[in-house]
DNA sequence: ACCATCACG
DNA sequence: ACGTACGTGATGGTG
């Protein structure tokens, strides 16, 4: 049988120095707590014990304290903030049903020590859980302790047994408290020997066994004059640390260690202590559940819900303008509505209210009336069909919800009221409960404006675009596809003739089997399902087998028709046009994205694919005026880095791959051919992501020696760019979190992993975030300034689309000229940089001409 | 539901 | 020695 027993004051103080801020929902911070936990769970699933509890040091003065009285004099300095989390601590292990144990005279140790010795009395194993080397002095055979240390944000544990501490210190365990009576400790204001330190200390110990034989006789030591007089001097000092350092292993405390079991024992009070802290990681960890009662009594906090019929329909929409904001929950369209004040929870059908709910809706989003809502876009495009106006809206529970946890994944009602109010609400009550706390985080992390001036605004600027939509060339798409059929079946008869047999080529494994097995060409990376068969595979087997070329081919053209030609076919509207959705909640770098259907993936790098660009076209009299930023990224790697050789790159004007090229391999800038400044843009791209030498080698085709001399090149020219990686992943390591210039974040638990591929992943993505995420904030503020000036002078010109770097506006042919004008200087303005902003403008009647 | 593949920035 | 580029979404095959 095992106990663990946790020195509670010391689990809790490297927790609270180890762990980041972190705060409950209500705002208690609760690192301490967080990083206790984190520990705990750790050296459970470490250790196994049957038994655990916790011991605690009181705040009331210590056996040792009376006898001398400059002991732990410094102790009173506990930061406000750690013994704030001091209660709830006690409250938390009460509500998993883990002992706790304290005794006022006594320290957490002398609790330790004297259960370690019950324990071994009575046959079981002891694990001590402590992040002081005080208690080393009680490892035994049958007591080990675990030293926990934080370090750099990462949890480490080194587990002392006998062996492993006589390799470490080279002398028995309980000699410790003979080494602390040389060296005293200042942490505990213990004097010790002035003037010997630990070299001496452990060389004394060394050679003569312990206090005793050193204060035997002290004339015969082999020592140097000065330090015999110094233990001469100090031998008082000495033998008061030797017994203040010594662990008391007798405490009058009834201490039974089978009445320490333990197996998960929570109570019912964990659930709502968990939620009040925000502890959802743990909920889910340990599959905490409320019990009826607590979900009764959350039931019966919510506030009093209203049907609204005609008249009182009628009588709200009267009322509205003394309410204060109002949080809407629109179901089935806009056919039903929850509304929320703070005070009530309304619903209101247009079934139940007749006449009285359009006036009901006029009223509502009229402009003066402060509004909340939770996903505003899409609440917006149900507004632009009714034709009711999109202003008025203060806030957001979807976006705030993602800019304070990119990575959540899911930012559904249910979850946020969980995560930032404890419980599980729902509908407009949720909304308007969200609000404080999302708000008030939101200023904390430096993110309001943000949130303000980008995201908020931008949500009408995507409805307006979603519901725009792009006109498509139907006929032209059709024809396109069907120009497909005869190649298709071309190639399905030509590879099926040079495998011999008939078989399915979309089908990775049958693929696999006639390439490696019956084929015998030479197999090279696999999947977790077999051989790989993918593009990079099979251009390296280009020349050895007639059948490769086909295959490629047939998947290019396959891969047009099922997801371009046919897919978008099936996705053009009554209007001819082609409506996406664009998603403002799903990336984790601050990117948008669209789908059903994708509008942002529509082929160009291939000759073939271009042409579906050519059927995405602008509607008579109009054109497309297309916008894109030129290099956005590596601009802002260069401002970002402050790389000055980079900036004067950019500034000159010159093509900056082929300045990339010039001085990587070290050639005049008009000596750079096209093979080299392709390498050199490879090398560009590759920084951003982060890239290894080896995939480098991969991707231009050259041996991984010479991509690594280009690489460190590179950032031989670039060093400030070499800097900034090291600088950027040290700084995410130390916080846990990075952000772009304006403020976004992402936070990185990948860099604590122990997984060599996780962290490196991790450490990739520290890179690239900032980067790619400024980027995207610039994009965005961009869009909701060009949609604004639009709007005002152009009216009749219409955002389309977004894609990442690039915007595509439909306007009358007239005005394409002021269109271009507009959108280079909002996009250029955006953001003022070391470097600027250039963006290239082109229109045509086409998404492939005007591009 | 998951995997492999491939389209884009 | 690890294992090898960031961020998405749609498709067809597979179990």
């Amino acid at each position: 049988m095992k106990l663990m027993i946790l020195d509670g004051n010391s689990i809790v103080n490297r927790a609270f120095f180890g762990v980041r801020p972190l705060t409950a929902p209500d705002g208690t911070p609760t690192n301490a707590l967080y990083g206790f936990l984190a520990i705990l769970q750790r050296l459970l699933d470490e250790q196994k014990p049957e038994a655990l509890c916790v011991s605690f040091d009181l705040k009331a003065p210590t056996f040792r304290h009376r006898a001398y009285e400059g002991y732990k004099a410094k102790r009173a300095g506990m930061p406000e903030e750690l013994a704030a989390q001091m209660p709830i601590l006690k409250e938390l292990l009460d509500a998993m049903g883990v002992k706790r144990y304290e005794l006022e005279g006594y320290e957490a140790d002398d609790i330790l020590g004297t259960a370690a010795r019950i324990c071994e009395e009575k046959g079981w194993d002891c694990v001590i859980v402590t992040g002081d080397k005080d208690s080393l002095q009680l490892v035994s055979e049958r007591t080990s302790v675990c030293n926990v240390k934080t370090r750099m944000g990462q949890t480490e544990t080194i587990l002392y047994t006998p062996q492993v501490f006589e390799s470490e210190y080279g002398f028995a365990p309980a000699k410790m408290v003979d080494l602390k009576a040389l060296m005293g400790d200042s942490s505990d204001n213990i004097p010790g020997v002035p003037g010997i330190g630990e070299k001496t200390a452990m060389d004394l110990l060394h050679r003569y066994g312990s206090l005793d034989g050193i204060y035997g006789d002290l004339d015969a030591l082999d020592v140097k004059e000065g330090v015999r007089k110094k233990l001469r001097e100090g031998e008082k000092s000495a033998r008061l640390s030797y017994w203040l350092a010594t662990i008391l292993r007798e405490v009058p405390l009834p201490f039974e260690p089978a009445e320490n079991l333990w197996d998960h024992a929570y109570t019912p009070g964990l659930y709502p202590l968990m939620l009040r802290l925000g502890f959802a990681k743990f909920i889910e960890k340990w599959g905490l559940e409320p019990t009826e009662e607590a979900v009764a009594a959350g039931s019966s906090e919510s506030l009093p819900r209203v049907e609204l019929d005609e008249a009182g329909a009628m009588d709200l929409a009267a009322r509205l303008q003394e309410l204060g904001p109002l949080a809407i929950f629109p179901l089935d369209g806009l056919d039903r509505l929850e509304l929320c004040d703070g005070k009530t929870a309304y619903t209101a059908a247009w079934t139940a209210c007749g006449e009285s709910y359009q006036a009901l809706l006029r009223a509502l989003f009229s402009p003066e009336i402060p509004k909340l809502a939770h996903d505003l876009k899409d609440l917006m495009g149900l507004l632009l069909k009714e034709k009711l106006p999109l202003e008025g809206f203060l806030f957001d529970t979807a976006l705030a919800g993602y800019l304070l946890e990119a990575t959540a994944g899911s930012y559904a009602l249910e979850k946020l009221s969980l995560r930032w109010l404890g419980r599980e609400l729902h509908g407009a009550e949720a909304v308007w409960k969200l609000r404080q706390p999302l708000e008030q985080k939101l200023r904390e992390l430096d993110m309001e404006e943000l949130y303000l001036q980008a995201e908020l605004p931008l949500c009408a600027v995507l409805a307006r675009m979603e519901e725009s939509g792009f006109l498509v060339d139907r006929k032209a798409l059709s024809d396109f596809g069907d120009s497909l059929n005869a190649g298709i079946a071309a190639l399905q008869e030509s590879v099926w003739q040079l495998a011999g047999h008939e078989f399915n080529i979309q089908s990775p494994k049958q693929l696999g089997a006639v390439l490696f097995e019956e084929l015998m060409l030479p197999s090279g990376k696999k999947t977790k399902t077999g051989w790989s068969t993918n593009a990079d595979v099979l251009d390296k087997l280009r020349g050895k087998h007639p059948i490769v070329n086909q295959v490629l081919e047939y998947r290019e053209l396959t891969k047009l028709k099922s997801t371009y030609a046919d897919g978008l076919l099936k996705v053009i509207d009554a209007d001819g046009r082609i409506h996406t959705s664009f998603q403002m909640t799903v990336t984790d770098t601050g990117r948008l994205s669209s789908r059903e259907p994708n509008l942002q993936n529509i082929p160009i790098r291939k000759k073939l694919g271009g042409q579906i660009r050519n059927m995405f076209v602008a509607a008579p009299g109009k054109v497309l005026v297309d916008a894109d930023y030129s290099q956005i990224e590596l601009r802002l790697l260069s401002h970002i880095s402050d790389d000055k050789a980079m900036q004067e790159a950019f500034l000159s004007g010159e093509d900056f791959h082929a300045v990339t090229a010039s001085k990587v391999f070290n050639v005049p800038l008009e000596d750079v051919t096209p093979t080299l400044r392709s390498r050199a843009k490879a090398v560009n791209f590759g920084i951003v992501y982060g890239i290894s030498a080896f995939s480098l080698s991969q991707d231009i085709g050259v041996f991984p020696n010479e991509a690594k001399a280009y690489m460190e090149a590179y950032l031989e020219r670039f060093h400030g760019v070499r800097d900034y990686m090291k600088r950027v992943v040290e700084e995410a390591k130390e916080r846990g979190y990075v952000s772009t210039l304006y403020g976004r974040r992402r936070e990185l638990p990948e860099l604590k992993s122990s997984n060599f591929n996780l962290r490196s992943f991790g450490e990739r993505v520290a890179l690239n975030m900032p980067i790619q995420g400024t980027a995207a904030d610039i994009m965005k503020l961009a869009m909701v300034h060009a949609d604004q000036r639009l709007r005002r002078e152009m009216p009749e010109a219409r955002l389309l689309l977004q894609v990442h770097d690039e915007l595509i506006v439909e306007c009358p042919a007239e005005v394409s000229e002021a269109v271009s004008r507009i959108l280079k200087e909002e996009m250029e303005n955006a953001a003022a940089l070391s470097v600027p902003l250039t963006v290239d403008v082109h229109s045509g009647h086409s998404w492939g001409e005007a591009h």
